[in-house]
DNA sequence: CGTTCATGTTCTGCCGCACAACAAATTCAG
DNA sequence: CTGAATTTGTTGTGCGGCAGAACATGAACG
């Protein structure tokens, strides 16, 4: 994730260049686009300097020309040139295994979908059985790719515990997935070879949320994810908080309720065993069959009930251990707790403050997410995208050019 | 801490020296001694740049020459120069305030303490008595300093909340504090005017840890402190986690057993009030005028008794929240947990294994600190080294030289 | 005792950025 | 409408920093 140099190491000139390079990339990766001057200023480099770095990318087919900000114009002097993200650029495919369904997206830089397609996925569905739906989707949404575009990688969202090492999901408790290599399946099941990463899916809602979505320019920021089970993915001081074997942020395994409900983890009183969706579903009498749909559910009820009054009192609770333990400055409530909120914040909000020590609760807001439900699939590209920020070159020359024709071959 | 990473800018060739100089330092900070030819290998430069760098900082009186490592040597070739850190260099002053003692250092790059002293404090005494006491044990620890060995800052330690813009003592329960600007103080009654750092014991515990510790190589750690409060330092990704305003790892609050005791911050059952210095107390019968040295109490305990073996399970379990939540490699344990881990390691293990999930559990290790008792006062001293290990030049440039005679001066 | 090997030292060259000078494009003042 | 002021793009030059080659040095090995 971090573009930045491994402590220890030494600089020389070929990094600095690909770090400058991809420093500028990644700039006009967040904003889409901008003037040259506001490069000179954000980087720091000179006018001559960032002139090259962005002939360098325009000739690599990742940046192109643009007319000066046609907006509104102030001050005098020649009006600055403008960056912005080329059409035909590299890309990679996004995917986000959600509960009850598959999105994959062909998403390019500066986070723009191209194209995205869905398919249901069955409740404890066999891997290769997903895998193979998942190739079959990214298929599709590679079918009108610019030929000239190359594959940079894929990036998949995985509700549960991804080992960080290898991309293995340990465990996905929705999916019923034991130590499950995924992203090798799909790949076998495409007949390609680009890198994989595959990531939690708060996680990537997190990273999705800090670069384009609710938390631009807050670099610390939780995103607690409201699904089947409940997971948080931690940004601190602008970077992922992964641990050690990327587990971090696994809040709904904490301790809540020490005489409570069974969880399914073996312990009792686990604080998703009070605001996970079984928790709620059974708060608003939500049938058992549409418990993977319970934000709609959810975002179709009226007035909340005593009940869910008492799930969100208990999500602001849960909400203040977090806050304890992470200090953060924006929480956003992602998956089913994006309706839950809007049905009892003043019990949520009540909750949070009543339990909270006062030093980090005065500077945390809660808030919704700012890519509605797309924070996960958007993370995952924003993963898959990562090597191009670090060094452009060289992830474009790892890259995989005629996907299509690859993809298509491969499945006749 | 971190020296890099101002995420965003560019790097131009003056940034380049000024990081390959620090990197340089840190490796000789971190190793204490080591030849050229390692320090080519870990940096990934070459030999004559090496040659140049290490020239620099001799020339700035950082480093010195050492004779070839006298150890063992391995192979043919010319044995490679060593690099030490140079006897009389730059320093700077270390500050643990701890329950009852405050005890200051003369500590020199390498982690080495020069000289220390220490002195009782008064529990609830106000600030400026507090200040001027460590003032006059800043007095004593230099008295002897070499007369060329410039003064780089000074680093506290206090066992509270320490607001990290600018660092104000937000709340420090045992000293009875709100609100302090206690480096202010401590600045004042002194007369000198060099830069301060202040942080939470905890948090320099893990640093302290994380450097020259238990956890030397060891990226994802949490120091949890047990004084009269509870708290953590956590390192994640080799970075301290501060949070927003720099109250990250309050584990003292997190949520353990709803229907328990009353806690100071006004809810019932935090984790503190379970195992938190007054009930370990209560759990041992200890006296209340001895609650301040508790560890040493626990260190003097034979047999441990039921009450205490029900105190460990609780330290245990409340563990594993936090190895959920953050998913560290190494958990160290720090204040008077040292001691009672001794006492009843296996109920701690076993309410840590019975609570936790597998996947973060399988790779965690309790263990206790390398440091002993000086872990705060040496983290201290790194956060106060630090501005020399990102830019020797520029830091050395800001130093204080003839301390001694200024600090005389004024307390004449 | 000479060979081998790894390292320190010195010198040269390359690469990347900064800077200065000039050209271009727009705003602003009259 | 015209010229000054302002800001930016462009081009050429210079400097700083690292890499690499050639040579010197010092220890182990046969």
């Amino acid at each position: 994730m971090s573009a930045q140099r491994r402590t220890g190491l030494g600089t020389n000139q070929e990094a600095v260049r690909r770090h400058n390079l991809g420093t500028l990339l990644r700039h006009v990766h967040a904003a889409g686009q901008l003037s040259r001057a506001e490069l000179t200023t954000q980087m720091g480099l000179n006018r001559s300097t960032i002139a090259g770095l962005v002939g360098e990318l325009e000739a690599l087919g990742v940046a192109e020309h643009a007319s000066p900000a046609g907006g509104a114009r102030q001050g005098a002097g020649r009006p600055s040139a403008g960056v912005r993200i080329a059409d035909a650029g590299p890309f990679v495919i996004a995917v986000d295994l959600g509960v009850d369904k598959a999105v994959v997206a062909r998403v390019g830089l500066g986070g723009r979908i191209h194209r995205r397609a869905q398919a249901p996925v069955v409740g404890g569905g066999e891997a290769w059985q997903v895998g193979a739906s998942v190739a079959s989707l990214i298929r599709t949404v590679v079918e009108d790719a610019p030929p000239a575009s190359p594959l940079v990688g894929i990036g998949i969202s995985v509700p549960g515990l991804v080992r960080r090492t290898d991309g293995l999901v340990r465990l996905a408790p929705n999916l019923e997935w034991h130590d499950v290599s995924f992203g090798g399946i799909v790949l076998a099941a495409l007949g390609l070879d680009v890198p994989v990463s595959l990531g939690n899916d708060a996680d990537l809602g997190a990273l999705a949320e800090h670069t384009r979505g609710a938390c631009v320019g807050i670099d610390d920021l939780i995103y607690v994810s409201g699904n089947v089970g409940v997971g948080a993915g931690v940004i601190t001081g602008g970077q992922l908080l992964r641990g050690h074997g990327g587990y971090a942020g696994e809040v709904g395994h904490l301790r809540f309720n020490p005489g409570g409900r069974p969880c399914h983890c073996g312990n009792r009183g686990c604080w998703e065993t009070e605001v996970g969706a079984h928790a709620i579903a059974e708060a608003i009498h939500c049938p058992p069959d549409r418990v993977a749909q319970l934000d709609e559910v959810l975002a179709d009820f009226g007035k909340p009930s005593p009940e869910l009054r008492t799930t969100g009192t208990a999500l602001g609770q849960g909400l203040a251990s977090i806050v304890n333990a992470f200090n953060p400055q924006t929480v956003v409530l992602g998956g089913y707790f994006t309706s839950l909120y809007r049905l009892v914040s003043a019990e949520v909000d009540r909750g949070l403050a009543d339990l909270a020590l006062p030093a980090p609760l005065e500077s945390v807001t809660l808030t919704l997410p700012g890519l509605g439900a797309d924070s996960p699939l958007l993370g995952a590209a924003e993963v898959a995208l990562e090597p191009l920020l670090v060094d452009p070159v060289a992830a474009l020359d790892a890259a995989l050019d005629d996907v299509h024709a690859r993809v298509a071959m491969k499945a006749g």
